[in-house]
Parts: structure tokens; C-alpha cells; sequence
DNA sequence: GCAAGGTC
């Protein structure tokens, strides 16, 4: 009788493919800590097996520890990553028993690196194929299964190659510099790598730039105009900052003078926030409660976690700003209706059911596994604590706003030539409040001008200097960091803030804004003088 | 003893 092996990549996936295929007629069996998956499709077994990551460490053979060290990827050796043991055990039992094998990995370079990995470290010699989705909807996972691919070698090759490079590279930097300073005792390993490298190297840039930063005084000119009788501040535009204190009694020169004010009003609208990912409603929640991330979020005892384990939010681990692609109107007029549900909520809910807007407002963010934080369900007697209220709240009137209407402010711009000189003032003022009246938690701010009809005769009354200091470019917060490495295209989403955690331990950085220890700086000296081209 | 990338 045939056998089919299917591998995932992590154990979520392993029970979603095997419960879509088997139409949720399948038997789960535990070895050590796997739950593995066993049903039949046409009287052929499949079993499912999952890994977790990866379960290989690229390494180098046994010998010295010296440098330089170049070995030919062929040569290199993958290592069981001691932890994953029981994963490692369980692949290795089932493909043995199994005529095919369908690698069933995340549809990416490292995925498919992974895939090829466990067949290599295993010797693995059956027949293999490739399912290739890029999401767990229940249409995508069957089209995959009936479409069976060849194995993507080629992309599992450009994995197996982007690790090669990061250990040759890594490792023989690594050694150059830790075995060049062995002598002293007080340094134990000084690492380096394609991403640890650059990185340590803007923590050092900048403190450099903020040593070597000299303040410059500059001046701010506010024009006091008067039109009959009501008075207004406008600033004085330029281009470049106001560094020469003549500069001023050009403009004092001014005063008396009259001109007429040109007024532009515009409406805009602005569009509602998108519906949460995991990752931004930890911060909004945070920063509107005051609770930290790991009270909201924390994978036991996360208040948005028991919301969630208690069936009145969806999961929060979420990547997505969108809602399921499957949902119909109907499907958010339910959603809205279980908020209306919810008394504290009501009137909100219902003025959001007269004033839905056409479609709902998404985000970017994407995740194949999961749709945007939603609400599920309304609580039948309270919350066990004021702050589970909070946070419950808060989501709601975010999936609110996102059906909401757009909001209206009216912003106005005067501008007053006098001579060379412009003055300008702005104003904002809310027209409709749209989806703010049900999500009030972003702050817009109003600026009230007096009525200035365009064309309109104003005196120059009155001239306000203000003098200042251009500031030093500040430290990097882990945030700031970790944006600027994206930007940069430096790590991934999920090792950007390992890659800091690392720098900390190696004691190259230090404090909550990021300081480069003096370790640090000599590393980023040495490595910039011998080796610039890295 | 090394990297960076997965996953938990």
C-alpha cells in the first residue's frame, strides 16, 4: 500500500493541512513532544509531520578553530540542532515507512532551504514533491495538494547559498578577531557578520555624529498682523534656517506696513485607521492604556490573550491588516451587530450600522495564516478586570472606525507678502468628526484662525523672535533601529531584534538608547581601516 | 567558541 509523508515547516501548519485534506477525519499521534497527523485519502495513508524552523545547523567539520577557513559548501555538515531532536526523530521515522514525500514548507527561500535540508541531513531517497501554497485557505491547500510540483531546488539552492555565505563570512571574521585578541583575558568572543557588522557600525556613526556635532543658534520670526481688529501670528517662511541676527531688523523694518492677506481654505478627508495586526495593536494599546506590551500580548497571561482564549477577539498573533477575503457585507454587519450587543458600545455600534462606509478601511500588512484582530464575540457577564474592558474596547471601536466614514477638517492658509518676506499662519478645524467619533484615541490637533476674507487689508503690528539651538541627532531606540535596518534591508522581521539582543551580549552597545561600548567602537576601527569593502 | 535564518 502506498504511503505519502507530508513536511511543514511548523506545527500550525501541519494541523491545518492535515485537517483540511482529511475534511477533519484525522487521528493525531504524539512522539515525544510532535503531534504528527494520519488519515487517508483514497485508502493511502498520508501522514503529516511537522518541523519547527530549522532543524540543522550549517557547520563546519571537525578541525581547528583557525582562519582563514574556507570550505567548500559540499563539505560543510549539517548539524541536529539539539533542541528540535524530537522533530528531527519523527521525520526520520515516517519518510522511512513512506514511498513519497511532499515537502510542505513556507513558499520562500528559507522555507524551501529548510525543506532541502532535511532531505540532505536525512538522506532521504524516495520520490519528492512540492506543495506550493502562499495561504492556509481551504481552496488554496486542496488546489496545492491536486497540483504537486517538482521540488524547487532551485530556490532551495539560493537558501542553502545564502547560508553558506553567512557562515564562511561570519565565521571567518569572527576568528580573525577573536583569535587576535585571545591574549587578553577580559575578551571572550568578538563576532562579526553581514548583519551584526553593519549594524554595530550605525550605532558608531551616530555616537560619532553626536560627539562631534557643534550647536548653531538660529532664530524663529513670528509677524503679530492686525485686521480689523482681530489679531493673528504667522510665522515667516524660509527656506534655510534664519542664522544672522541682521536678518531680523530687515524684517523689524517692516512693522506698520500693510498688505493683503491671501487665503486658501481646503477640505480634506481623512481615511480611517486600518484594522489591527498583532504587532500594531500592542502599541496603540499600550500607549492609549498605559499597560505595557507583554501585559497586553503575553502568551499566557496577556490580557488580548485571554480575550482571545475566551472567544470575543480573534488571534492576536496576527501579521494582517485585512479582513478574511471570504467576508460579504453581511459577514461585517454581523461583526458590527455582536458589538451592538455589547451595551457600553451600542449607541457607537449603531450610528456605525447607519453610516457604513462602502468598503472597509485595510492596511497593507498581509498574513497567509490569519486575518486582522477582529471582534468575535461580546462578553455575556463583564470582564474579570477593568483593564480586559480597556482592551476589548479598544479593538472594538478600532473594527468601528474601519467602517466608519471618512472624517472632514477644514484647513486654512494665510499668507501675507510684505516685500521679500512671506508670513504664513494655518489653521485646522474639524468639520465631521467621521471615525473619530467612534475611535477618539488619535490626537488631531485644531487651530482656530480669526475670519480673514481673501484679499483683505492686515497690518504688520508686531515682530516675535525666538531664538533656538539645532539639536544633536539622537540615539537610536531599539525602534528607530530596528526601522532603519529595514530600511536598509538589513535582517529579517525576525532577527532584527535578536541581531541587537546579540550586540548587547557581545558588549559592544549598552543603555536603553543604544551607546557603543569602547569594544564596539575598535571593533567597527578595526574592521573599517583592514577590511573597508565589508 | 563563529553567522543568520527559521520556530517557540
Amino acid at each position: 500500500m502506498r504511503k505519502i509523508l507530508i513536511i511543514t515547516e511548523k506545527p500550525n501548519v501541519a494541523e491545518r493541512i492535515a485537517k483540511v485534506l482529511s475534511r477533519g477525519r484525522m487521528r493525531e499521534e504524539m512522539h515525544g513532544k510532535v503531534r504528527i497527523y494520519r488519515f487517508y485519502i483514497e485508502g493511502v495513508l498520508h501522514t503529516v509531520v511537522p518541523a519547527s524552523g530549522h532543524l540543522f545547523q550549517l557547520d563546519y567539520p571537525e578541525g581547528r578553530w583557525t582562519y582563514p577557513i574556507i570550505v567548500e559548501p559540499e563539505k560543510l555538515v549539517y548539524k541536529p540542532i539539539p533542541k528540535k531532536k524530537d522533530y528531527i526523530n519523527a521525520i526520520k521515522r515516517e519518510s522511512a515507512e513512506a514511498d513519497l514525500i511532499i515537502v510542505a514548507t513556507d513558499l520562500d527561500t528559507e522555507g524551501s532551504a529548510i525543506g532541502l535540508e532535511i532531505l540532505d541531513a536525512l538522506e532521504i531517497k524516495k520520490d519528492v514533491r512540492r506543495m506550493e501554497f502562499s495561504s492556509l485557505s481551504e481552496a488554496e491547500i486542496r488546489r496545492s495538494y491536486e497540483n504537486l510540483r517538482d521540488m524547487d531546488y532551485g530556490r532551495a539552492y539560493a537558501g542553502f547559498s545564502r547560508r553558506v555565505l553567512d557562515l564562511e563570512w561570519g565565521a571567518n571574521v569572527t576568528r580573525a578577531l577573536t583569535l587576535s585578541t585571545r591574549n587578553h583575558r577580559w575578551v571572550k568572543l568578538l563576532s562579526s557578520g553581514r548583519v551584526q557588522g553593519p549594524t554595530l557600525k550605525m550605532i558608531v556613526d551616530r555616537e560619532r555624529e553626536i560627539r562631534n556635532f557643534v550647536p548653531e543658534k538660529f532664530y524663529v520670526i513670528k509677524g503679530v498682523f492686525e485686521a480689523d481688529g482681530t489679531r493673528f501670528d504667522a510665522v515667516l517662511s524660509s527656506r534655510k534656517r534664519i542664522k544672522d541676527p541682521e536678518f531680523i531688523k530687515s524684517v523689524k523694518s517692516l512693522l506698520g506696513l500693510e498688505s493683503r492677506a491671501e487665503v486658501r481654505e481646503r477640505k480634506i478627508s481623512l481615511r480611517p485607521p486600518p484594522p489591527f495586526d498583532g504587532t500594531t495593536m500592542q502599541i496603540e494599546v499600550s500607549s492609549i492604556t498605559g499597560l505595557t506590551p507583554r501585559q497586553i500580548a503575553d502568551r499566557t497571561r496577556g490580557i488580548a490573550q485571554q480575550l482571545y482564549e475566551a472567544g470575543l477577539i480573534s488571534y492576536i498573533g496576527t501579521e494582517s491588516q485585512k479582513y478574511p477575503k471570504s467576508w460579504k457585507k453581511e459577514d461585517f454587519l454581523d461583526m458590527i451587530r455582536v458589538i451592538e450587543s455589547y451595551g457600553p458600545l451600542s449607541r457607537d455600534a449603531r450610528w456605525v450600522l447607519e453610516n457604513l462606509r462602502e468598503r472597509a478601511a485595510e492596511g497593507k500588512k498581509d498574513d497567509p495564516a490569519h486575518p486582522c484582530i477582529h471582534i468575535v464575540g461580546a462578553p455575556e457577564r463583564g470582564f474579570p478586570t477593568e483593564n480586559h474592558r480597556k482592551v476589548y474596547e479598544i479593538i472594538a471601536r478600532r473594527v468601528l472606525a474601519t467602517l466608519s466614514p471618512d472624517g472632514e477638517d477644514l484647513r486654512t492658509r494665510i499668507s501675507v507678502r510684505l516685500g521679500d518676506h512671506v508670513f504664513i499662519a494655518r489653521g485646522a478645524v474639524r468639520i465631521s468628526d467621521g471615525w473619530r467619533r467612534v475611535y477618539p484615541f488619535i490626537k488631531s490637533e485644531e487651530k482656530v484662525l480669526p475670519k480673514i476674507e481673501n484679499g483683505q487689508k492686515v497690518r504688520l503690528i508686531d515682530v516675535k523672535v525666538e531664538e533656538k539651538e539645532t539639536q544633536p541627532p539622537k540615539r537610536y531606540t531599539p525602534r528607530s533601529l530596528i526601522r532603519e535596518m529595514e530600511r536598509l534591508g538589513l535582517g529579517t522581521k525576525n532577527t532584527r531584534a535578536v541581531i541587537l539582543d546579540l550586540l548587547k551580549e557581545r558588549g559592544y552597545i549598552e543603555g536603553k538608547t543604544f551607546r557603543p561600548t569602547k569594544v564596539g567602537e575598535r571593533v567597527v576601527e578595526v574592521l573599517s581601516d583592514l577590511v573597508p569593502e565589508i
